[in-house]
DNA sequence: TATTGTTATACTCTATAACTATA
DNA sequence: TATAGTTATAGAGTATAACAATA
């Protein structure tokens, strides 16, 4: 009888003091359950995590998208381009500055993100029952902080 | 003046209690910046996640791999015989099964996996900076936590 | 001259499906 | 019949580079 697979062993010799090698990890094994979830959607990750920079910063620019996603500006082309196609994202060009467009969600794009979400959370049931409610939000703030530190530490 | 490029403002009312979308950010951000100190050992961030399995569980299949990074087998094959073929995991058949392949470090992987760590998570910095160091800790012991109680719920 | 966005193209990673061998 | 691994192929997502419009 082999070791029963249960959940992976992880070397805290080696892994010890470092948070890249636990998100890539945490973040490949919710990605493949997500990826699952949102397929009925047809629109990737990439576009729910514009869309929800979007809701959160209206008329926002692409530019600005691509630094906060650590995305290059034509990916994001793409990404906005399908949107706006289902009418998800309005998109029209910045008064102030005529290169910029301005994006904003439409009413249709708000409510299909927060089914994406929906979605996409109730994968989450595992981790929420593993943490107390206590840990469980300090997780969240403790997420939140180190992604702007992350976001305000570019050059 | 535009408003200074600073961090995201993140809509906490459309993201409040969900792990998957903060995950999803924290990980775009981080990923940018590790793939290009990954760069010059030519392997890719599933390589580094592979070896540090197979580093923590000597003797591992790939079926193993392939259920603890959410990633299909054939995946795997590719991403292992890369390692193969540069000399940094063994690659031998299971005694016990003769259908699965037994796998581990070699010295020069264990040195390059700890290089490649130390390369990727060189850009921390500005994450460890941001939290004192009892909330690292625990931003790492929670880490850990929800992969295991994720890795534990597979079907 | 620098910045925003678009277009066209190519690459990296992973998945799907069909196959072999072991159990 | 079911599982582990391989091979060949296709696809999704993102990057690179050259360009147009605006600052």
């Amino acid at each position: 009888m082999r070791p029963a697979a249960g959940s992976p062993r992880l070397d805290r010799g080696l892994l010890s003091g470092h948070v890249g090698p636990r998100v890539r990890l945490l973040r490949n094994l919710l990605m493949s359950r997500v990826t699952a979830a949102l397929a009925p959607f047809g629109l990737s990750h990439g576009a729910l995590s514009a869309m929800t920079l979007i809701a959160a910063n209206a008329h926002c620019s692409q530019m600005q998208i691509a630094r906060d996603l650590g995305m290059e500006k034509s990916a994001v082309t793409t990404i906005v381009d399908e949107l706006v196609r289902r009418r998800l994202v309005a998109r029209s060009r910045s008064a102030e500055d005529r290169r910029r467009n301005a994006l904003s969600l439409t009413p249709k794009g708000e409510r299909t993100m927060q089914a994406m979400h929906a979605a996409a959370t109730a994968e989450e049931g595992p981790m929420e029952r593993a943490l107390d409610p206590g840990e469980f939000d300090q997780f969240l703030s403790l997420l939140d902080r180190a992604y702007e530190a992350l976001a305000a530490a570019r050059l």
